[in-house]
DNA sequence: TCCGCTTTGTTGGAAAACCAACGTATTTAT
DNA sequence: ATAAATACGTTGGTTTTCCAACAAAGCGGA
């Protein structure tokens, strides 16, 4: 376990926790720390919710299959990350996607059971686990809602000006670096690169908006065209 | 407090917490029970983000406002729900919205650095409060992101059929019910209710689905034109 | 500098979504 | 039972997006 504390510094889930309390704490929590090979399957599909998982080393990808047998790469993770820590508080009887080795990579694997059950020893760094695990499913949470809010929108236009005025906002300048290339954008807005390319030399036309590679500018907000609020 | 038993039976964040045991963790939390009249702010955006609410009786409005001074109803929430509680858990420095009581309201709130330091007493009953409130945040997070996976898709038709196969995989049957009108279930997808209404039409001719009014058939899935897996 | 490679912007035709308006069926109230 | 109201499907014209193809600009290495 000791030769994995250059690591632990980097993981939030870790944040605050002196390292031998967290040492300590981890034994106390019996995780287990795990080699995996590219390719082998870490947690199952459909497998009951059981552990948390943390990336030490290496990446994985998570993957849904359907009934049909098709399947998705919901997403790629890179070391530092977590993973399933959603399924394990959902308390999920079964999880919807499995987790595999992207390549040759670590992953230390906590049982959520012993996680939310104070241990007896009254380990403050336990304690100090559990908020960080919740802030981290939080912040998460209000991230999807805010992309969710933009991807509420109809039309690529009012996708761009609801992207634009949060990263406004989250900058605190009027003028903000956007994290994004072109097509990168359009993914994220889940539109066409093309015709937002278009759509903002239009706006950049009208007056809307200035730009310079990633750097953009939003001079005027409008009234928004948005849909119903998320009835989640 | 006593007054209020019936309705804590209806509240998640209270499940498999004995009445008993719940009344001393209120105690010991310092919980407030809070009347307030229509219209009046129950939490400041801006502020921070230091309470859990819960609505006991009435109903409340999440308003957010922009620097340019508009307002958007986020959503509603009814007696039952919690609300507040991923902005107290990602322990932001300032809520970005406020909580408006849409109606003659009693609120509930828990000071969340309260509820998330074990107490002395070592009450069963926090712990499980812990356990609750991180599933309640946990799952949230999975119906959001389930609804961007469906919102991320291009086209009313793959919305109509991601949707209506994560509706067939609850349901375990291949006949279900979905809990929408059409109106209700074009809000949801985000798209135009009488464009909605042809394609279901189009796809019933084309034999993919078939329905009567709420219950519908999926009959064949297909390869998937989705976007780019969610880099949230 | 010159050449290739990548990113970004532009354009035109095809397809899809939007919108308003209307007809029909179903539900609710009287 | 009748009338009114609501929900659903249909249609045609308009707008927007998509898509493919290409042009222009930016970048890095030889």
């Amino acid at each position: 376990m000791q030769q994995y504390l250059t690591q632990f510094s980097h993981i939030l889930l870790f944040e605050h926790i002196p390292q031998a309390d967290l040492l300590r704490s981890l034994n106390c929590l019996n995780a287990q720390v795990i080699h995996f090979e590219k390719g082998n399957i870490i947690l199952h599909q459909g497998e009951p919710a059981r552990f948390i998982g943390i990336i030490l080393d290496g990446s994985v990808n998570i993957i849904s299959s359907d009934i049909s047998g098709n399947h998705t790469l919901v997403t790629h993770l890179q070391h530092g990350n977590l993973f399933a820590e959603t399924f394990a508080c959902a308390e999920l009887d079964s999880i919807p996607a499995s987790v595999i080795a992207a390549e040759d990579s670590v992953i230390m694997l906590l049982e959520y059971k012993r996680v939310i059950t104070g241990c007896r020893n009254g380990c403050m760094a336990h304690s100090l686990l559990v908020t960080n695990l919740m802030r981290s499913i939080a912040r998460k949470n209000l991230r999807l809602s805010q992309k969710l809010s933009i991807l509420s929108r109809r039309s690529t236009r009012s996708k761009l000006i609801a992207y634009l005025s949060t990263e406004k906002q989250k900058s605190g300048t009027s003028r903000f670096m956007i994290p994004y290339d072109r097509q990168e954008l359009a993914d994220f807005l889940c539109v066409e690169r093309s015709a937002m390319s278009a759509e903002l030399s239009k706006m950049k036309k009208e007056g809307i908006i200035s730009f310079r590679k990633n750097e953009f500018e939003l001079l005027a907000v409008h009234q928004d065209d948005g849909c119903a609020p998320p009835s989640v």
